[in-house]
DNA sequence: AAGGTGACTAACA
DNA sequence: ATGTTAGCCACCT
């Protein structure tokens, strides 16, 4: 099995209303480091995969996601659209962990 | 098949 | 607090 496919199934496992790290995805994927390749898979495959790629936010906990068709307003809308809070900075969106983060 | 490239991070200045 | 640096590591070409 793969890096990639225990990634995509632990990310599939984030429930609606909760939100995972990158790197928090790559510890339970076995490769605590690789927060980055974690990264990489979802900006390439994430969405033909049907992945909930909006669950996923860096360590600092905000949105931060680059491409143009996935904006971080994009992303804060889908969050709110399942009862994540997302609060605008001036820096990017930022996430209520206190509230949403994902316990495994 | 070797090397470039990130939707990252933690550690510093 | 804010910007930079240097490890990280799997995916893609």
């Amino acid at each position: 099995m793969s890096f990639q496919a225990r990634v995509v199934g632990w990310i599939k496992k984030i429930p609606q209303g909760k939100v995972a790290s990158y790197g928090q995805i790559a510890a339970l994927a076995g490769s605590p480091r690789a927060a980055i390749a974690v990264g990489q898979i979802l900006h390439r495959s994430g969405e033909e995969l049907n992945l909930p790629w909006q669950r996923v936010i860096n360590a600092q906990r905000y949105i931060s996601t680059t491409c143009l068709e996935h904006p971080a307003e994009l992303q804060a809308m889908l969050l709110k659209g399942e009862g994540v809070e997302t609060i605008k900075t001036n820096s990017g969106y930022k996430i209520d962990l206190s509230r949403h983060r994902w316990y495994n």
